[in-house]
DNA sequence: CTAATACTTCGATAGTTGTCTAATCGTCGT
DNA sequence: ACGACGATTAGACAACTATCGAAGTATTAG
């Protein structure tokens, strides 16, 4: 289809898919805020998410599953919690994308 | 809806709509990449897009409406012509909100 | 064991998106 | 004026998405 089928372009699609609603931008970006800012450096419990979002849990569950699967965040569960963390590397792939555009 | 509504999430979100689909994202890395690597520097023209995808006309046209709504692009018509080029400042926008992310 | 908490899965639904064909518009060469 | 070429608009349709309520699963507290 593409002329430079740069073979990655549909994973960069999938990570733009998974930001391209607003909520769950909101969401992805709440627990990077989270995870920098506050004591929970090894991820944040997204049951303090979900208080923060005027959205049922089965969409808050919903969304989350689709930044994981997407590569942008991770999930564990740690006894009754379920925790996240970003997945920098991820970030970084969008960002080297966006970087070859410089002086386009 | 959001805690830190930053605002621009919204934007952010449909600049990632905007490149959330494969066909388009590759239709904009190919903009980008005909204005760097030719002598197009002002815009390269449509016409020669469309002959690289395997899309009808009106879908091309469709995507690029789209790109062009989201600020990535602007598009002007040069006579029989209509030339595209990328708005890097938008790029820059969504790179920033990205750069934010960095060490949490 | 039971009940509560913290999710997740299921099923439904209204709305959105990507794509096409057919028709139209705008510009140029003759 | 006409026809060819480049691009857009209109209309349609299948596929996908965001969201919900209800029901299910897992883990801990009592």
């Amino acid at each position: 289809m593409s002329p430079k089928n740069n073979a990655d372009t549909s994973r960069i699609a999938k990570i733009m898919k998974a930001l391209s609603n607003e909520n769950r931008l909101n969401l992805f970006l709440e627990i990077a805020r989270k995870q920098r800012t506050e004591f929970e450096h090894d991820g944040c419990m997204i049951s303090d998410i979900m208080a923060l979002f005027d959205l049922s849990a089965p969409t808050i569950s919903h969304h989350l599953k689709e930044l994981s699967n997407a590569g942008l965040i991770s999930t564990e569960r740690q006894g009754r919690f379920v925790v996240a963390r970003i997945n920098e590397s991820t970030v970084a792939e969008v960002e080297g994308m966006l970087a070859t555009l410089h002086g386009a």
